[in-house]
DNA sequence: GTAATAGTGTCTTTCAGACAGTATGAC
DNA sequence: GTCATACTGTCTGAAAGACACTATTAC
């Protein structure tokens, strides 16, 4: 009930800051560890300094990436770190370590051509391959992921050691998240996903922790780049944010230039959502919702000119959850 | 970067328990303060005691309210706890004493009817009477809130006080939180809505923070009971984010006995959606979405009997995003 | 019969998803 | 003219939202 200062407690703050370069996410990641892993902008609260959680979280950006942050929101905060971070080795012994407690936060900075500070962004499917969808399902996934969880869900012994009866079974959650045996593939499910393939030991940080799952397959594939600590797991909850808030938040246009053509908006949407749009209900959409409103201008590049548009702000007071309802497919 | 402890941080953890009494939903609360004024179950998260955060919330909840809890989700972190509990009568001594970060949870929980712990249970609706829309527009709106908030709204030097001219103004926020001008109420924004009110000083936490912008009023009426500390901004948060979840999980029924009929459904999704709904197209949705089926057994109250449902668990593996989508008003 | 609650049939409007087409520039 | 890109018109089927109506019990 009271609050006496529990001994021993460290929070650290990790932020995953996305830009769009041309039509591709990017991440800011440095901090190279010895294995040569990329860490994100990170560091620890400390009050005195910080005024709030997210002030420090701006204050590690900006030292780090020397990006000044716009839109800024929490993810979600891992106390469990040390599961995903090593510790297991030596369970005793991590008492004696400061207990590390992670707040995720996710912030969309748009970064002038050429602007950016080269070298630390890094393609956000690098680390999701099979997050990819937007030139149909990505290889990856037949070839070297379906098989594999199709053996660890055949683990029967595994299964029922879990007590949890309402808990669906491995299979049916390789089915639900991997969209096999035609379940659509929920993009929104992020998360979920890299938890599976950590869990069934197909992600480098389950064997780097020290899981011991990985006895299925003599080789182990490449499945997306490796990141320090629990950072991937938080890249993933950011991803899965944000695809999830496009659709009841205009979020995507802290990412755009103030004036854009409607391809180039479709792009931005299609590379963080990962799937393919239809092309005239998506301009239908932002049109008709109000989204956005012609500047009157034009570009010029080869092909047709296209028509400049910009965010449409008065759509904040009109609406209540405006977004992009996002037609798929095309 | 790295992860020295940083000196005096504790973090809280607070849980809030949402059960159904009825077709009225209620939170525990107990640990009243001098002021009488009721608290959610808390403790200090210890990584010795505590394998995770929520297994550490689940013991305080098991502590305190002797509930063993089902469904539980994390909310939010809120760092700037001073802010909303009362540090800033002294920030400079608050330095001294541990930074309190706490992380709010959601809990549902069933409780068999006489089964619960009397007493300590309260009406949702008693800490957010201007959230209760099942009836009509709730009077304390027009009567009390309304008229204050426009007050505050015409402020236009406190409004040009804030830098940020990408911001909506006083006026614009007022009417898109509360619906005003024929904007429609959006019922999932209850923590912005109470922090408005927190922050024009028309909630009693706000005066006893300290906040002195209780000015433009000589008679403050009651809106709503007053909680410990940062509680009901939690409480708040929670109220939002269960409400958005209705949408597309299926929640509810974690609410529900086994065997329910689908008025009772219906007034339990109304109790915390805060709207009537309408009837026809309720049943039609919660039947054909395969969110339930019947059992064969019916009820025998007064009038004609009722047909027992039960949750159809498989519509978790058949569709993505299984929810109520909520068809409105009646 | 009345009161009370449970349940059904169908209409209309909106909108997601898709079709096939036309327009305007560079070369 | 060709190629490349931008843009439009319209159909269809699935739902959301609403209408009025019938059914089965207790008394």
């Amino acid at each position: 009930m009271s609050t006496a200062p529990a001994p021993g407690i460290a929070i650290n703050l990790t932020g995953v800051i996305l830009v769009m370069e041309g039509d591709e996410a990017a991440i800011y990641a440095s901090n190279f560890d010895a294995g040569g892993s990329p860490g994100l902008p990170s560091g620890p609260f400390e009050p005195i300094k910080h005024r709030t959680l997210e002030l420090g979280l701006r204050s590690f950006a900006q030292e780090q990436a020397k990006l000044s942050l716009g839109y800024v929101e929490q993810l979600y905060t891992f106390g469990d770190r040390g599961r995903h971070a090593g510790e297991s080795a030596a369970e005793g012994e991590a008492m004696l370590n400061p207990h590390i407690v992670s707040i995720g936060y996710l912030a969309l900075t748009r970064i002038a051509p050429g602007t950016a500070p080269r070298g630390h962004f890094h393609q956000l499917y690098g680390f999701f391959p099979w997050e990819d969808w937007r030139k149909g399902p990505p290889a990856i996934i037949a070839r070297d992921i379906l098989p594999r969880l199709a053996l660890w869900a055949s683990d029967h012994a595994a299964e029922a050691a879990s007590a949890d009866r309402r808990a669906l079974s491995r299979a049916e959650r390789v089915a639900l998240l991997f969209g096999a045996d035609g379940t659509p593939f929920d993009e929104e499910k992020v998360l979920e996903r890299y938890e599976l393939l950590y869990e069934a030991g197909l992600v480098e940080e389950a064997l780097r922790d020290g899981r011991k799952a990985a006895t299925f397959w003599p080789s182990l594939p490449k499945l997306g780049r490796m990141m320090q600590l629990d950072h991937r797991r938080i890249l993933a909850t950011a991803l899965g944010r944000i695809r999830a808030k496009l659709k009841y938040r205009p979020v995507i246009f802290e990412l755009m230039p103030p004036d854009f053509t409607l391809t180039d908006l479709q792009r931005k949407v299609e590379a963080i959502s990962g799937h393919p749009l239809h092309k005239q209900n998506f301009r239908r959409l932002v049109e008709t919702g109000g989204l956005v409103e012609a500047t009157g201008g034009q570009t010029m590049t080869r092909g047709r000119p296209a028509a400049l548009f910009r965010f449409r702000r008065d759509v904040l007071t009109e609406r209540p959850a405006p977004g992009l309802r996002l037609g798929r497919s095309g």
